[in-house]
DNA sequence: CGAACTGTTGAAGTTGATCAAGTCCGGTGG
DNA sequence: CCACCGGACTTGATCAACTTCAACAGTTCG
């Protein structure tokens, strides 16, 4: 771990994070708190079933927040990106093992006192509130996908949210990049590797989709078409 | 729809629902506003896609929320109980259908008011945060059940549920009501119809439950055994 | 009784998981 | 530079779980 000093003002995620709500004259008592980390990939933030003891806003990164059966059984149910928020606050116990994916920069504040600022800080509060309620809605949609979407669907639907989100129009479509291994798109995806990787196989057969070497780099070719496979919605 | 005028004070939810937040003085501006209203079963709340309108909180009776694809199948997302509230503040658009299972008695708000109130009222914006935030951890905990717990897991893991929440012990076991049909625990669970009967049926076969005429009224005759077949956690 | 539901059971069909080889690629060291 | 190694990805064959389709049984209520 790497101390990184900065000013809040500078801060990349500035007017993007929870720290959005603030202004520059509040976010003292959060940047007296918060200390910056970079962590390299595949770190473990926090593991489920210990205490919660911090949160922390993405500076720069990614991260998977994984729920498991006892049994090893792993979920990906969410995945954070800069400006998200990590952690759970008012609550004691984390049920999540949260995990880099790449590098990561993190902000990190203590729990009790981030809960601290909360109470303090009503636009704050409200942010919160509704970032939790937009990440309930998204749960919710993605129960419905992994309980009744096929594999098919859910792999195209998959890209199509890429597209949507970090896509850039090439010459021969649109790029996209897949910023996780295809383990971590199965763990994600409710389906295995091999399935995933099957899936991409048929994407890129039918022309629908071309994939670079490596596997993480797609182009797009025929989006009309790859909606019409992710299927309705 | 029959309107029942009643006094928040004598109100069966009111140190359940949101309202135990508020002092009774404060509860007038809630009171003014809120509607009572008893709903027959079957009846649509709220419409996915249709402007988000009203807020409730369920005073008697019990409802489901649920996702749907374009083409026709469905999610339950959540199920909601008597002190649980219904909607989708600070969001334009509602995204889940909310459907009466039972005759159910809901105590409506206009969706502005209520965040009016919220907006008043800090200590019930918080009882709404942490609400929402124990919300999305229970979706977060099915989106691993549905991707990767088996049939068998899943039937079992709701019969403990239900055993925790409302089960009561009887002479030969933990009784317990499915309070809802096949047709709707199979949209809970993710499964069929078919699934869920015959995952029954063979829980019935194995004598580990007992399943009487109409098949809602279980005895779970042995709950260690239950837990095993439900799997780790 | 019989109609309409709701639930159960059976047989066949699919989908995706599992098991098992391969292949591709980047990195290391001879 | 090339051989080798290990990890990530792909491909193939088989298998099990769950769905689908279809018929039947039980319950409720006119």
């Amino acid at each position: 771990m790497i101390a990184v000093p900065t000013r809040c003002i500078d801060c990349a995620v500035r007017d993007v994070a929870l720290c959005a709500s603030m202004s520059d004259d509040e976010l003292r008592a959060l940047s007296d708190m918060g200390r910056r980390r970079v962590l390299p990939a595949g770190q473990v933030v926090s593991w489920a079933g210990e205490p919660s003891s911090s949160c922390a806003s993405v500076v720069s990164g990614a991260l998977k927040a994984t729920a498991s059966t006892a049994d090893g059984r792993e979920q990906i149910v969410g995945l954070l990106f800069p400006g998200d928020f990590v952690g759970q606050p008012f609550q004691d116990d984390a049920s999540l093992t949260v995990t880099t994916l790449v590098a990561t920069d993190l902000c990190i504040y203590p729990r009790a006192g981030f809960e601290h600022v909360v109470d303090d800080h009503p636009r704050m509060e409200r942010l919160l509130l509704e970032r939790t309620l937009a990440s309930l809605s998204q749960a919710r949609g993605r129960m419905l996908s992994l309980a009744r979407r096929s594999a098919k669907e859910r792999v195209a639907g998959f890209l199509l949210e890429l597209a949507d989100h970090t896509g850039e129009s090439g010459p021969d479509g649109i790029r996209v990049r897949i910023p996780i291994s295809r383990g971590d798109l199965a763990d994600y995806l409710g389906l295995t590797i091999e399935t995933v990787s099957r899936q991409l196989t048929l994407l890129k057969a039918s022309g629908v989709l071309g994939v670079a070497r490596g596997g993480r780099d797609c182009t797009i070719r025929d989006r009309a078409r790859l909606e019409g496979v992710a299927g309705p919605q």
